[in-house]
DNA sequence: CCATTATTTCTCTCAATACTGAAATAAGTG
DNA sequence: CACTTATTTCAGTATTGAGAGAAATAATGG
């Protein structure tokens, strides 16, 4: 007989906290972390640290931190109480601003060290006139490639989110007007 | 005196497979994985298990293991070499191509299995009478972005990879042309 | 400015996972 | 069908990172 329910047993707000806090880590972010925002996400009304703590069963120290990671993906944020001196926290519930931050921070975290490190490779390559031509090319592809995507990524993050959504689920149009001309694999 | 050569002073190909391999954390596969997808990348010719062993210095055991996993991503494929029992890899060195493999990949790493779990959490909650209509509307939010979101990224996926190449290059035109009618943050 | 309560920092433990090296298996070869 | 060589599996070790709890700091109120 054990304390510890099934998650058949549980409810769905919970099942959504566990399945979240689960798939966190998958994304890059721990299980404190997801967890979190999923109840925050959930939540119908702000929350502070001491909350979150007993609800979810994880260290209060572990909360502090996770929440400072969340305010800096900017998914939460702190808001006042009157009357209480402690700091609460909501979620941002917009899904398409919840995934634009997402893909904000990833490609902070993603891209742009990325680019800064191949820029390092192809400067170091510059001082090696005896480097396989072929080399420095693909280097170069991929230095490339990257301020594309780059260039692109931040472009997509600052179209207006009911505009993206919008284009998103017209999808189908979009894109078969895209492969009208297109050729198999190449 | 240590046999550590300090990155300042290697090779911009190592350079590119020390930053390469690093980065690969980030990018949620291990650092042995990500070094020898690099060195392929920027292999001009195949190469056996062996030979990247000795090359990285790693276990032979691991390299196989990352070999596998690589395969599974498509990132590198086997060729036979005449003459020779031993399997080499190449890699995909179309960075475009590559781009895509990786984003097919963290298609069905990330948005599949996240679809399952919030399918499951909401048919729990279909089950529950008393549950806060907010929560499952949010949930249901959730669930309909990631569907939108998922047949969104697999017609993405389907899009030549020259045409995907030569919309993203002239971004500024669709974005600018997207964001005419935009309201500011909304 | 002391007392109380909230928050953060720090150190330690534990769990997850990467990696190694040996043993086992499989694949070729004479 | 033995013998060599290539590959994989497995069991143990090392490294990393998550999380707990105590200690330190900061904030607020009397």
């Amino acid at each position: 007989m054990t304390e510890i329910k099934d998650i058949n047993e549980s409810t769905a707000k919970d099942q959504f906290i566990l399945y979240w806090g689960d798939m966190g880590s998958q994304w890059g972010v721990n299980r404190s972390v997801a967890q979190i925002h999923a109840l925050l996400f959930l939540s119908t009304s702000p929350m502070n640290a001491e909350q979150i703590s007993d609800e979810l069963g994880i260290a209060r120290s572990n909360v502090s931190n996770s929440l400072k990671e969340l305010v800096g993906w900017k998914l939460i944020r702190r808001v006042p109480i009157a009357g209480d001196r402690r700091e609460h926290f909501v979620a941002e519930v917009d899904v398409w601003e919840m995934a634009m931050l997402i893909a904000q921070g990833r490609k902070e975290r993603e891209i742009d060290p990325a680019m800064a490190a191949i820029d390092m490779c192809i400067r170091q390559a510059d001082d090696e006139p005896n480097l396989n031509p072929v080399i420095l090319n693909r280097m170069k592809e991929m230095q490339e490639f990257l301020q594309t995507a780059d260039r692109w990524s931040s472009q997509m993050l600052s179209v207006p989110k009911s505009r993206l959504n919008a284009l998103m689920k017209m999808g189908d149009k979009v894109f078969s007007l895209l492969k009208l001309t297109g050729k198999k694999s190449e």
